[in-house]
DNA sequence: CAGTATCCAGCTAGATACTG
DNA sequence: CAGTATCTAGCTGGATACTG
């Protein structure tokens, strides 16, 4: 039982530390889905190409053609929280409400083109490798 | 219907572009929890520093203090199976197995290592948003 | 236009117990 | 030591319908 314990309490010291720790907290953030399509959305549109730029409510669902309403609210007003994106409405007749990165969500956009150039690098050996196994028991 | 139709497909056709998408293949990998763990802890243990070694099964297991077997052996499974960890069996007595980054992990852990430094720079910021939004309601 | 509210289904992590 | 097998509970994404 006492070794149980001890395996329990270090079990529940290191999810604890993973609780913390910036490194998942970050990936938290940014493994969900639309989170990085948005952010890369708002950072010039879905290729990733262009200049950042101010986006309305309508248009990203538009772009993300696959969010739902509720997921691209959630998922905006997060980012907003987490001061990545900023919102602004305009009191016009039907309201008119903008999307922006922020400067934080710039420095995350930079990141996020960091994988995506790792990723369009690399992701075809990890595929290769698979798609070898997957041979093999054919 | 005509319209709903085109939703639909449009929607249809973004989730299959999704669905190859390298950074998107990318981030599936990644965003699992062990995944990252893993690859850190064969980079040179919990901590982040020292060089890359090899680990043995049940090195890995005190390490990673909450996972359980199940969750190492199918990470570490699909981790070899993308050419990112090899496996070595010696047969000593009790058989024992190694894990090592490969060339491919190596990378994988460059990249890894930068979100890190990103988020140990950054996240205390973004907290620090998520906290100022909560302590208004108090 | 820009959301909000509700409900449901699927996946999957985790606990647990057993084995060559 | 290094796993495999099974079961379940919880979370989360998606569909849908409605509103200021």
């Amino acid at each position: 039982m006492t070794a149980a314990d001890k395996r329990a309490e270090s079990k529940a010291k290191y999810n604890a530390f993973l609780a913390v720790c910036p490194s998942q907290k970050l990936l938290d953030r940014i493994s969900d889905k639309w989170v990085t399509l948005i952010v890369t959305a708002l950072g010039s549109g879905p290729d990733c190409s262009g200049d950042p730029r101010a986006m309305r409510y309508s248009e990203l669902a538009r772009t993300l053609a696959g969010v739902s309403p509720k997921m691209l609210t959630q998922t905006l007003r997060s980012l907003e929280l987490d001061g990545l994106v900023s919102r602004t409405a305009t009191p016009t007749v039907p309201v008119t409400v903008t999307y922006e990165l922020t400067d934080l969500g710039l420095s995350l956009l930079q990141l996020i083109r960091g994988l995506k150039s790792w990723a369009e690098t690399h992701m075809d050996e990890v595929l290769a490798n698979r798609d070898l196994a997957v041979g093999h028991s054919a």
